[in-house]
DNA sequence: TGACCAACCATAAAAAACCATGGTATCCCA
DNA sequence: TGGGATACCATGGTTTTTTATGGTTGGTCA
């Protein structure tokens, strides 16, 4: 599946179209449909993003931890899976980010692309710098929590 | 997965490029993605490196543990992911670091790689040579409260 | 016909590939 | 064992390609 690492900025023209960053191109290149899928998160105000195999996963493990009838699985499907959106790449590499969810993570000339592995996420770039500085705040809490990894090191 | 060992130092060009140490290249030869990993860790002015699986182990790890809209696992995956860059050789095995890591890191003209076992780190020269002092006298205290480990023998 | 959307073309900046070189360690053979 | 040849590695500069970005054209649907 995709891998997405790194944050870029670019500009988003006056006609919506924003360049996605050539190394997420790539990253989805070997997927099935030649694009990326964008989804507005419960948490966040901004858009995420991924390859179509990563929704088919969420999906699937939606209904395989929850059984397709049940009512919190269906809430989140419904707010997930049926706001997404699948974008295709313009001949350049652009995207046209649909309006209402670039209204709804505030992004006006700037769009900031944020890698995190499986997905992305997209924020205006100003909303980002703010963002950014509570996460590291937050991680430097949260890393002694989470399971080890590899190196032996602290990461 | 690749093994790093040694310390090498060498040279950074007016452009950002620097050689990776040959072994380390090799160690890495065999990853899918034909170049190394870098991103800042959060307790050293340092850079460190790894192979990609490092970091994928890393991200499916933290998707795996948690659900995918964890607030600790988005903010550990946004300090370190978000942060972290692909860096892949050219033909002759260098690799341009990203300007503001090299700034956070105070590399200047000559870089040193220093191989952790999974992972390594990039330092200025300079800055290492004081670093290595202070891990050395801390390792030698350090050393005897570890908890014993492998080989059933006190290592 | 007018608004919207998708392809086409152009350009400047940045990144990657290409080519050349000097030094060092290694190998081979007399 | 000595000396020359050789392979490898780190380094520097130049050229080519890619990428991000802006504008323009042509088509489509209401």
């Amino acid at each position: 599946m995709a891998f997405f690492l790194s944050t870029f900025t670019n500009k988003v023209d006056k006609k919506g179209r924003v360049s996605v960053p050539a190394s997420f191109r790539s990253a989805v290149a070997a997927s099935h449909f030649p694009g990326i899928v964008v989804y507005r998160p419960l948490n966040f105000p901004c858009i995420e993003g991924a390859d179509m195999s990563f929704l088919e996963q969420l999906s699937d493990r939606l209904y395989g931890d929850f059984g397709p009838f049940n009512p919190d699985q269906m809430s989140v499907a419904t707010a997930i899976l049926a706001g997404a959106s699948q974008l295709g790449f313009d001949p350049e590499g652009r995207v046209m980010l649909p309006a209402e969810m670039r209204d709804a993570a505030g992004i006006d000339t700037h769009a900031t692309f944020v890698g995190l592995g499986r997905k992305f996420q997209i924020w205006g770039a100003d909303a980002y710098q703010a963002h950014l500085k509570d996460q590291l705040s937050h991680a430097a809490e949260a890393a002694p929590k989470l399971p080890p990894f590899g190196g032996g090191g602290q990461a």
